[in-house]
DNA sequence: AAATTAATTTAGATTTAACTAAAAATATTT
DNA sequence: AAATATTTTTAGTTAAATCTAAATTAATTT
């Protein structure tokens, strides 16, 4: 059993090692959860004795299957508690977060059974991102940056990749939602920011940043 | 901000001093707890220096106005989530205390809220015990022991004042729930068992301790 | 191939929340 | 009022999760 701390260490090493395809660096882990290397290299190895991450010394670390096996548990606590927190509780997507946060640490397995009964089981989170399910199959659908995306080509808005509330209220503003349909316009060389237009309304700009954060399929 | 296991501490305190009207000693602490009196004391002396308690060497403690605010508001969430786990998810009632337990120091003031409305604004928690209003208002029904009854007398089961998954399954088994109406039959001298009528159908025998955790008002 | 820089680990310290054992204070019994 | 028992506190330890500063290893530049 996996203490609240070290739930959250597994979790990011699975999100930074891109579905367990690829080794973390101390330093990666050490920003990607604001600590000090120090704290993230005891810390490993600790995680390496219980066998979710093997680790060598100086070389990083990987997830094993055990350890990916869990980490996509908390991952799909966490976006079950927040289709909840949309669907039932009438939050906006950019206030779920941190709140699932909080919510993904909860032990039951019978609550996340009926959660996910109670939801008439979800495939996906209000941001797009797919939901696990039961036995941690993750249905990966091939997703496009709009940043990637050619002049003329028509697409479908169908996850986001960065959850912060203040590039979702960002979206809002300009009318990006899940579902929306972009036809990308222009990609201008000078900064990388790409003119859109979106759902048949006038053409807008969006910068290189959020652009590479909007992910789309072909429509 | 308390930590969760400050929250748990002051919420024995309150549960111990009956709403803040009675002292609280180190070793009913300790005992309702699960944890050494030397604990217990460590945690009593930081809990005095943020003010949720009064705290004096060899006299025990007593819950102050802001403790019992936050004492409150900390019971009003666990009994919120304990009525949407069994409305909504479809929990039994002996199911729900060590989930709700864990969800009760969630924290979310906007999740609260929210949940409230969703729930449609619960007076009481699947065990009839009253939930705090966001002021931290707690509406007290006079309550009666089964054990406190005379023969003939018509009660009706308005809560139950022990939430162990055992006292309530054993209840379920004998046919008691909250509306339940039972007639007091006979107590036994003895051994302080009595005998009741439950709805109208043929009578049974509750232990004294089993009678002391009915609880019921006149009908 | 040195020298320098960057990444990582080690050593030692801190905070929180627990513990045991011993000391001190309070309560009860004789 | 002593003696005894009980309760509570103090003193010193431990484990988890962090930190800083220093040492070590690895990577990059000259
Ligand atoms: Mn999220
Ligand atoms: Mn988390
Ligand atoms: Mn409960
Ligand atoms: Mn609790």
């Amino acid at each position: 059993m996996l203490s609240l701390t070290e739930e959250n260490y597994l979790k990011a090493i699975y999100h930074l090692s891109n579905d367990g395809t690829k080794g973390v660096t101390t330093n990666m882990l050490a920003d990607q959860l604001s600590m000090r290397a120090a704290s993230v290299t005891d810390m490993i190895k600790k995680l390496a004795t219980k066998d979710v991450i093997s680790y060598e010394k100086y070389k990083g670390v990987n997830i094993t299957p055990a350890g990916k096996k869990i980490a996509l548990y908390i991952i799909r606590k966490h976006r079950l508690w927040e289709v909840f927190l949309v669907d039932k509780l009438k939050f906006q997507w950019d206030e779920v977060h941190d709140i699932a946060e909080q919510l993904e640490h909860i032990k039951s397995e019978l609550l996340i059974k009926r959660l996910d009964e109670f939801l008439d089981y979800p495939s996906v989170d209000p941001h797009g991102d797919p939901i696990p399910d039961e036995h941690g199959e993750l249905a990966v659908a091939k997703k496009l940056q709009i940043a990637e995306c050619l002049p003329g080509q028509l697409m479908q808005v169908i996850a986001v990749d960065n959850s912060d509330a203040q590039f979702l209220k960002h979206l809002d503003r300009i009318g990006i939602y899940l579902g929306a349909k972009v036809k990308v316009l222009e990609t201008v060389e000078f900064d990388g920011s790409v003119e859109i237009e979106i759902d048949r309304r006038p053409s807008v700009y969006i910068s290189k940043q959020t652009a590479e954060n909007i992910l789309v399929t072909e429509k």
